[in-house]
DNA sequence: GTCTATATCCCGATAGAC
DNA sequence: GTCTATCGGGATATAGAC
């Protein structure tokens, strides 16, 4: 977003962030699979071998895009979830953030979660999602009232619902003003598997 | 699995099948973007035009894939659905069903559902894929007792309860034992977002 | 119905000049 | 830090022989 014209300005300085910005751009609109460092180099008027000053190599430019959402994500967790009152609401809140994610930056999105189905996973990636978890699962601490158990049964099934819902707000099964409908629906959802907890135990 | 030896075989007659079967293999192994009718025609020792006779191109090889795997997860679901004995465990059966699909045919899966995200989607799938939304919802008609307007509501939030699960599975969330793992937290989320439906209406 | 051959295109990555 | 040039590989799709 710094400086979107004046491509002759990448020429030195802030390739690397031109190309995280246009890497974005790209994975929204063809999927991570269909992001190509070619395609990148051409739309910001540079030469195919420019980007391998900045990055090793296409998976590596990938998951600097990934690292960003990951940072972004979690800010979002963070901020939507700290003006919740009760432990329900705080949890739901989470899910809530978790689809506005997912819908508002579909790339990034893609990019932290496209990984490990095919291929391998960077480990800088692991380490940086780890928050994610980790704010789902000390909500749900605090609605279980300490069940250390009960709760990270709990936070794993309300990020799983949150996670069915960005992915079928991608499939389009939400419809008009689909992005606020599925985020109000994960939130509902959430707060309907806290309400009915006792069934998720063995 | 009708033939896997005497690639001769293939020579005439069942060409088609064949390329359905090994796109499947493919996809499995490289996910949808990552297959290619070049790779499958050479995994079958015939030439790369030979396809062509077949199918269109290639997005009408991956939509034949998509379309037996519809087949099978309808099947899949109303076999599994058909031995519940309340209202509430059937609906809960057919996420355990879905999720099950989704780990045991993960290339059908993907091809059923990687589709709209990027590109176009073939009408032909969006009506064999009817029957799905159609037995969650026939099952949560009965939990809500007719009230339609909650069933329509409900049955979308657990079969994206079990798209849930389906995901988090393949991110590698559930530990060892993942499939059955999966399968059973799917349906106890299930179960749970049932008992707390009343969270869910607006 | 399948083959050979080919046209066309795109990609990742590197070497060496500037 | 970027460019030019290039190598090597793989894909889609078609034309025409058999």
């Amino acid at each position: 977003m710094a400086r979107p014209a004046n491509r002759s300005s990448y020429h030195h300085g802030d390739l690397r962030a031109a190309l995280i910005d246009i890497a974005v751009e790209l994975i929204a609109e063809r999927g991570v699979d269909g992001f190509s460092l070619a395609e990148a180099s051409r739309r910001l008027g540079v030469a195919v071998s420019a980007p391998y000053r900045h990055f090793t190599d296409r998976d590596d430019l990938v998951a600097a895009a990934a690292l960003r959402g990951c940072a972004i994500l979690i800010d979002t967790l963070a901020a939507e979830t700290a003006s919740a009152t009760t432990a329900e609401d705080r949890l739901a809140a989470a899910a809530r953030a978790y689809v506005r994610f997912a819908a508002e930056h579909r790339a990034l999105f893609e990019a932290v979660f496209a990984g490990p189905a095919h291929g391998f996973r960077d480990p800088r990636l692991e380490e940086a999602a780890a928050p994610v978890k980790r704010t789902f699962q000390d909500a749900a601490l605090t609605v279980t009232g300490g069940d250390a158990v009960a709760a990270e049964v709990l936070g794993l099934s309300v990020v799983t619902v949150a996670h069915g819902h960005a992915g079928m707000l991608r499939l389009g099964a939400f419809g008009p003003d689909a992005i606020d409908t599925a985020v109000d629906r994960a939130g509902r959802a959430a707060l309907a598997v806290i309400a009915g907890r006792d069934q998720l135990k063995a």
